[in-house]
DNA sequence: AGCGCATATCCGTTTTGGCGTATATGCTGC
DNA sequence: GCAGCATATACGCCAAAACGGATATGCGCT
């Protein structure tokens, strides 16, 4: 059963802070995601690329920078999974101070292209 | 992050199949997951034992058999995960092949005590 | 072309997790 | 107590997955 990659990939914490993340705030990139959840580049690049290769998410390339969005074409149940994953961790304190670095990132990248 | 215990446990296989059988049946034993299932009983037992440490799964002991049954105590959004979830799968070929190898099963134990 | 920033991948290591087999424990009925 | 079934755990082994650090690639600018 290839239903069980969905989980395995939110089995990590620092996958699911990501999702958390992207499903609040939409395309995020990976500096930012650098900079809110404070973890070294190539281990957000090599989460990244694990949701990306699981088919979780979807890069668009923009100049310097690659952004990721949750991919909306993934199964229903899978989203309904994952709304309901958000909604139940969006109060616990590491997510809260991962938006709050977000957001208060400075310089983040300008979303020149398509939205 | 305690949260991402959940989906290692939903991670896995063996462990994905058994919260579908529960979620559908109610409480099974393990013989009834070894039949059901058709895996080795110590594969069962370990993987029951995982979801019982993780309190995702409660056991009642009847007699000589263990059953087990998802914990009504898991807090809402774990239950949305799960339910939305079930509602995803349950149209495999796995899971209704276990689904019908239960139902099918000879020499059920009777649940004597409370349900 | 050359520099600088952003991102991705590689390498060697360590940790985690699953597995099969064997064995222990628990319960029942004689 | 003993036999027999149901369940749990222990042990050693192997594979998957995460890690830090170094390095490669991609892109924009001058």
């Amino acid at each position: 059963m290839e239903q069980t990659t969905l989980f395995r990939i939110l089995g990590d914490e620092t996958r699911l802070r990501a999702v958390a993340l992207m499903a609040e705030a939409g395309e995020v990139c990976v500096c930012e995601l650098v900079h809110a959840l404070e973890l070294p580049q190539p281990k957000i690049s090599r989460h990244m690329a694990a949701m990306r290769d699981a088919g979780l998410v979807v890069p668009r390339r923009d100049a310097q920078w690659v952004f990721y969005d949750l991919d909306p074409a993934l199964p229903d149940w899978q989203q309904d999974v994952i709304a309901a994953t958000v909604k139940g961790i969006r109060t616990e304190a590491v997510v809260i101070n991962d938006r709050k670095r977000l957001k208060s990132m400075n310089d983040r990248p300008v979303r020149c292209a398509v939205a």
